[in-house]
DNA sequence: TGGAGGAGTATTGTATACACTATACGGAGT
DNA sequence: ACTCCGTATAGTGTATACAATACTCCTCCA
């Protein structure tokens, strides 16, 4: 992670790498199979057979059973032994306490965030901020998506923690599987949210940031049920 | 998760259920890989050897494989394509982040704890309690370090939340590794800092439980870097 | 001396084969 | 009809085999 790989220097030129890119199999499947789950491509509850996902995808059943190791251990998918594999169906009940602990980390990114704003960042910040504010004003749904996954790739780079940073997308990857992705009505609202985070973390108020990012996270949690249930 | 796992109950009478507990050889080849990687059996930046581990642990190279998978998603080996696993070597820095996330959430378990103080809680809290101060009072280390492995299990149970409890787990686990295990002239000052956490949930005061909680880990990690430094 | 090739070996990547376990189905006995 | 049991079938668990790739070290040449 640290070190820039040690891969043979053997050209002078800067090569496109090849055979670094050429990833093992497991690695091509664990990546399409999480994209299917969190697409639903493939349903909750659905049984994941070795021998048909390595069919589909044109593999032995060796790298999909390592790609379900991954997932399960992410997850996305729950293994009983001589049983296998199928898409982990997460009741309601479980989905909140995910959001609870994604509230917590997205809190104490916006926290780091905060406490280590670097000029560059708040320069970044300001130019997110003017963009979101056009997007919000004109109603501009796409374009605040996008600024949407900015902000959160924005502090998570500025929490300067890396095994948060992907705790958080891995989080935040869920909570939107779970919760049908956004909830269109609060795109608007989100953008508020998502302004008043950042201008704290501009302002190096932690404690606001924190408090902040936090109750974001939850509110999107519990619009989507009221809108769900009633 | 949550089924009490549909196993079939064709005799009346509870035996000890044979069939179920034969564990895959994944299973036990990762947990012996996780504890041999924790205990510090096998040292970080050692590397791991597919065929070798397979003949130290008598099996073929499939299960170790797909161990190896597993154990890289929680952090303990790394694993780069076509070179192989190692176990990984945390640095200083990363250390520290990781003590920041396990903050957060212990932070969080505390204020769920305390939120969701049951009469019951309370009544296992005060006995803790008291078991507890006897044995500080007698300066008795190891029935305080059993104390403290009970407080923390304890309060993830309180918290009622699955998913964060196994999250605190690992990162406990892995703090402990980082940190070689507790230093020891903190077992006093830190049944000092858990008993004040666990008045507080009992008080069902969330805020400073949280607090509380959160600063204790923080400030295991920093005793640690200052004893280990200077 | 020092670096560029180039066998040869060590190790991972992927596929296949077979054993073992679970589930579904159907028939015999009641 | 209903249970019990046996068999067939589906699917996972594990081992092995071979292919592809990375590493080592040595030689050769400048």
């Amino acid at each position: 992670m640290k070190a820039p790989e040690p891969v043979k220097e053997s050209s002078p030129v800067a090569l496109p790498q090849l055979g670094a890119r050429h990833q093992p199999l497991r690695q091509v499947v664990t990546d399409a199979l999480r994209k299917a789950i969190l697409s639903k491509q493939l349903k909750p509850g659905e049984r994941l057979i070795e021998e048909q996902l390595a069919a589909d995808l044109g593999v032995s059943r060796n790298p999909i059973r390592e790609a379900l190791r991954v997932l399960e251990s992410e997850g996305l998918v729950e293994i009983s032994p001589r049983r296998g594999a199928s898409v982990t169906n997460v009741s309601e009940e479980e989905a909140q306490e995910i959001v609870e602990v994604r509230a917590a980390l997205e809190g104490l990114c916006a926290r780091l965030a905060a406490r280590r704003c670097s000029p560059a960042l708040k320069a970044d910040i300001e130019k997110v901020l003017d963009r979101g504010e056009r997007a919000a004003a004109a109603n501009d749904a796409p374009a605040l998506a996008k600024i949407h996954s900015e902000v959160h790739a924005l502090m998570a780079r500025a929490s300067h923690n890396r095994n948060l940073t992907v705790f958080v997308q891995s989080l935040r990857d869920k909570t939107d599987w779970l919760y049908a992705s956004s909830v269109s009505w609060r795109a608007q609202l989100s953008w508020r949210e998502h302004a008043a985070i950042m201008r704290a973390v501009a302002d190096g108020d932690e404690e606001l940031a924190a408090v902040l990012a936090s109750r974001h996270v939850i509110q999107v949690g519990t619009d989507y049920v009221v809108e769900a249930k009633g």
